[in-house]
DNA sequence: AGGCCTATTGGACAATTGCGCAATAGGCTC
DNA sequence: GAGCCTATTGCGCAATTGTCCAATAGGCCT
């Protein structure tokens, strides 16, 4: 097995025990042993827990962003591709799909006041949903179809809200239920873009599920 | 000492341990040594470290939010009062703010999948806030200051909306500044409300800083 | 004063952590 | 085939964790 088939399979476990305990509760034995190496092998190719941690933390939420990011190329006009948006978003969230779940976000976010590496990581990724999203919004409001006087500042404060209300569904269980997440998330971004309600509905026949 | 007063310095110690390390990073031995006292006598009065750590965060958050429902007495309407409630809030998250800082918060969400009391306690306090908030919009809409088909949902919406911002700028600095946090979340919430732009603008002379 | 209850100590304990290291093996280059 | 490099092992180490416990002390009640 080549180095980088190596480092590859290594993050891979890293993420398959992330999903199962989340990151604080991801250890370097966890990983050999998902691996069915030793514990030894990881510090040969990771320096420290911490850079390992955050290397599988990127990959396994860059996929998701991906995802969005590729779901967003399919919408033939700026709503279209804000309800995509949402729709991929919240299949994203759940913990079903693919080895990712929010947990391991307020993991992240938790996390990275005690590890520098996560830290970056977990902001640059944050950054990068915020540009995907206000490069939508700025489409948009050129095309006519939004008004907004600032896209970056709707763009986090569309995102903050659907982390702060599914935060609220991951965290705490039934205090919400997931399907008023989504749902008040799209109805504060039509008022929010100035968008008819029932705009930004969620895309049943395209998508399914 | 009385059990009482001993219970009380025991959770005190555990919040100025939690204040400075977070909730993930406060240990027995740490709050032993802030009390200048052993760790067998933390064990005397509390059964387990999740117990104890979820007893300091209830009285460390529940001090912000007390503080905060205070504030509201002082409102003459329900758009007063909730500016006021911006103004607390945000005045809370500060560091500096008594022995309170956001962190504990982003903590207490990511251990509440791993710590079943700390669990129920935010997810209790949490929702604590929530019906602060609704309680104020509900008048605001009788009073006919605010339009709002549902209270609950908006009050929602705008916490999480606060959470997730604020969020941003404890957990990755200067992504957001904590300005910003404050004012979009302001703007976002006379939107929800149907209220004037500018209608929740901080009380400047009224509270001072 | 004697006796009992409990607060308090200080350390033992087992489990777990990230990390390091000596030893092995296996394949590539000369 | 010899030599070298590195992937890989498996264990050890020191530190840290929550929890528990035997021993002590000190105050309150009779």
């Amino acid at each position: 097995m080549s180095p980088e088939e190596r480092r590859a399979a290594i993050v891979a476990a890293a993420r398959a025990v992330m999903a199962r305990r989340g990151i604080a509760g991801t250890t370097v034995r966890d990983v050999a042993a998902e691996l069915g190496t030793s514990s030894g092998l990881i510090h040969h190719y990771y320096a420290s827990m911490d850079e390992l941690l955050a290397e599988a933390f990127d990959q396994a939420a860059r996929a998701d962003l991906v995802e969005v990011l590729e779901g967003l190329t399919q919408g033939r006009d700026a709503v279209e591709k804000l309800a995509i948006f949402f729709d991929t978003y919240d299949r994203g969230m759940r913990d079903g799909s693919g080895d990712f779940g929010m947990q391991i976000w307020l993991d992240a976010w938790a996390e990275a006041a005690r590890r520098p590496a996560l830290r970056r990581t977990s902001r640059r990724l944050n950054e990068e949903w915020q540009r995907a999203l206000a490069g939508v919004i700025h489409a948009g409001v050129a095309g006519g179809e939004m008004s907004c006087d600032d896209p970056d500042a709707s763009a986090w404060r569309i995102l903050s809200l659907l982390d702060g209300l599914i935060l609220q569904v991951v965290a705490h269980g039934d205090v919400l239920t997931r399907a008023q997440a989504d749902a008040w998330s799209r109805a504060a971004a039509e008022r929010e873009l100035g968008l008819r309600p029932g705009a930004l509905s969620r895309l049943v026949t395209a998508r399914g599920t």
